[in-house]
DNA sequence: AGCACGCCGACT
DNA sequence: GTCGGCGTGCTC
């Protein structure tokens, strides 16, 4: 409603529209002058025939917009505190280097409830007086949040173990560092069962003491209960919140808003909680940070551990980088003496059993039987003889990853992408792993008739059968994303392996990440080598962390472990590393091998990505955009800075009947990368073309 | 995201 | 003749 006995101001506001985002995304709105407003705060707007939530970002007495086209705000809302300028500010990094509208970036980091414009209803107010909206949704969760607030009476012990030397040496540095209230990063680079936890606590307990509030990133929810239960234990009094994507959308608005008022003195959550606003931040965890989960892979594709270290940046405070098997990013800048290393060697006092013994398991002569070398099959026996538990890491779901003729050599493919379909006994049906397209298992070859289909290769299910058939009196348990894709399920198989009610896991990279199992004194790895040749240039990178971090689950609790790996290449110096625990050595001779080859972490990427029909029309919308990036680079001088790659099919290069293509932007300089991308943006979008596109900025697979 | 506009095939 | 397919473009 127009109120013409009062001027008007403008609003300048950002949408939850996504697509509006592109280029400016800038609505101003009439308000009053003398109605409050500021910015930060939420706002009620008229949007087409639709009713919006969008963010105050600036208020002005001026607007370029043509007059007829300007329209009231309907209210601005303050069912919720304003929200803060440093929270901007980190917004407004992560839009600039990610290349996104502001817009696109900060909205969806907000709850979805704080969004749904249809939630809020005028008030009945007195006649002459505005109309209030206030949401029943906000006010039904402060209500439940009012009636779920429990002071924490348990009694668990907040002593402190005794630490080891390194450990101590490590609390000591974050300590100051604590006090020094600079911008710190310190890398934690300590071995699994080295006591990178306990240092955490130990840092945590400073903040609470100052009365600061700590954010915890963590990779997987399914780590999340557990660490939980630990700082609950820990911290009796601390007011612990939450947050990952498997979250009800109440919950976690109820989560975020008692961050955001102050009322959380620990967020612990996967990477969407980097984007949460905390105005009393004093400490950054980011535990297990070279896990590529802090890496979302849609939308907007940010890195939560790069845009943590923004936030610390910004906020003046230090950042500790936990890892047995650093980025090659941050080991790079942990060397050059950027962040400060904090190494934790030995296992902790409290757990004895020392470093697992990890032996290869070579394949070069020994017969193999069912994907299982004599060797790694004796091994589980003794465990079983034992009592002890065993641990087979497969990073592969399903039965068999094809199913194929012997007659005619027709493959079981997937109708619309361009991989096999994986053979899933359990359901009797082919199942793709990239888009979801299932069917039934032929009964017969569809080529030439032949009944007698074969499964080639091996998954989890197929280790899992030959386990039990070889030991019929042991208890198997697969866990992998079929076996836990019931809510919960994930929880209840890993309390039956804690409780001993398992002898032998079977599982994929899940189980390998943090899951602390006792009895556990065998890990076997079948398969170590697809990964070994890849052209990915992570690839040994991420091998590496794989191995480590599964090599960890053996031998805890007084029990020496033994991690076995088979492959064919016993002598590859990757595995010399692993064996010997000797990750610097490994680091090195990698960053070697990247500086040689000019590539991350000495090099920047990006990467401009085409989706069309047809793979002609997605290359040939790369030929155009390199062309263009091209004349950029001349026009500019930074030929010489910048490559840019011949626009190539994506290895997976058909997905749910989409062709990908890419395009790679190189850069030697990260301020040149920067300065080239946002012109070179907006001249794409100047181009009329079907195909769909986006930039990637460092992405992790190219 | 919604929603309107607009330009071609197949039908009560 | 009209109904309706979804490509294109706009919303302060």
């Amino acid at each position: 409603m127009n109120t013409p006995s009062h001027r008007n101001r403008f609003l300048r506001v950002i949408l939850d529209a996504p697509r509006l985002n592109y280029g400016s995304d800038l609505f101003d709105y009439r308000w009053p002058d003398d109605r409050a407003a500021e910015i930060g705060q939420r706002v009620l707007l008229p949007f087409g025939r639709q009713t919006l939530i969008g963010l105050i970002v600036e208020i002005t007495d001026t607007s370029e917009v043509e007059p007829s086209k300007l329209r009231d705000a309907i209210a601005v809302l303050d069912d919720v505190p304003t929200l803060p300028l440093d929270w901007f500010t980190l917004m407004r990094f992560a839009a600039d280097y990610y290349q996104r509208s502001l817009g696109e970036v900060a909205l969806p980091a907000l709850p979805l409830l704080l969004r749904k414009a249809k939630a809020y209803r005028p008030e009945s107010v007195q006649p002459q007086e505005p109309a209030r909206y206030s949401s029943r949704s906000i006010r039904q969760l402060r209500k439940k949040s009012m009636g779920a607030a429990k002071p924490d009476t348990s009694t668990a012990s907040t002593q402190m173990p005794i630490l080891t030397a390194e450990q101590a040496v490590a609390v000591t540095e974050i300590r100051s560092a604590l006090r020094g209230s600079e911008f710190q990063p310190l890398l934690l680079h300590g071995v699994t069962g080295s006591g990178k936890t306990e240092v955490y606590l130990q840092a945590l307990a400073d903040v609470l003491a100052r009365g600061q509030q700590a954010l915890v990133l963590v990779p997987e929810i399914n780590l999340t209960p557990q660490l939980l239960e630990i700082f609950r234990g820990r911290f009796p009094q601390a007011r612990l919140a939450s947050l990952h994507s498997g979250m009800p959308d109440g919950e976690r608005a109820l989560q975020w808003l008692r961050v955001h008022e102050g009322e959380a003195d620990i967020l612990l959550g996967t990477r969407m909680a980097v984007m949460v606003p905390l105005p009393r931040l004093g400490l950054v965890v980011v535990d297990e940070e070279h896990d590529p989960s802090f890496k979302q892979q849609e939308g907007l594709r940010y890195s939560a551990r790069d845009l943590a270290l923004v936030l610390a940046q910004q906020r003046r405070i230090p950042i500790i980088l936990g890892s047995a098997t650093p980025s090659l990013e941050t080991w790079a800048q942990a060397e050059r003496g950027r962040y400060k290393k904090l190494t934790l060697s030995s296992r902790a006092a409290d757990d004895a059993a020392g470093l697992p013994q990890i032996r290869m398991v070579s394949l070069e002569r020994t017969p193999l039987e069912h994907g299982f070398s004599e060797t790694l099959r004796n091994a589980i026996q003794q465990r079983l003889e034992r009592g002890e538990q065993s641990l087979i890491f497969h990073n592969r779901r399903g039965y068999a990853p094809v199913l194929a003729c012997g007659a005619c050599g027709w493959i079981s493919d997937c109708r619309r992408c361009s991989v096999h379909a994986v053979f899933h006994k359990l359901d009797g049906r082919l199942h793709c792993h990239h888009c979801g397209w299932e069917a039934r298992v032929p009964k017969a070859c569809p080529d030439c008739g032949n009944v007698d289909l074969a499964p080639l290769g091996r998954g989890t299910q197929r280790i899992e059968e030959t386990l039990a058939s070889w030991f019929p009196e042991a208890r198997i348990l697969r866990i992998d994303r079929d076996s836990t894709r019931r809510k919960g399920s994930m929880q209840t198989a890993l309390s039956a392996v804690h409780a001993g009610e398992v002898d032998i896991l079977v599982g994929t990279q899940m189980v390998a990440k943090g899951h602390d199992f006792r009895h556990l004194t065998l890990v076997g790895v079948v398969d170590a080598d697809s990964a070994l040749f890849s052209h990915d240039f992570r690839a040994a990178e991420r091998l590496f962390a794989n191995l480590m971090q599964v090599a960890g689950r053996a031998g805890r609790a007084h029990k020496p472990g033994e991690v076995l790996i088979q492959t064919r290449y016993p002598q590859h110096p990757l595995f010399a590393a692993l064996t010997a625990h000797d990750f610097d050595r490994f680091a090195k001779s990698q960053l070697d091998e990247r500086r040689t080859a000019g590539l991350p972490p000495y090099a920047y990427h990006a990467v401009l990505r085409a989706e069309a029909k047809t793979l002609e029309a997605a290359l040939a919308f790369l030929h155009a955009a390199r062309e263009i990036a091209q004349n950029l680079l001349v026009a500019c001088d930074q030929s010489s800075t910048i490559d840019l790659y011949d626009p190539v099919p994506m290895n997976l290069v058909r997905v749910a009947n989409v062709e990908r293509a890419q395009l790679l932007v190189e850069a030697r300089s990260r301020p040149a990368l920067q300065n080239l991308l946002p012109i070179w943006l907006a001249a794409l979008r100047a181009i009329k073309t079907r195909v769909q596109w986006h930039v990637e900025v460092d992405p992790l697979e190219i």
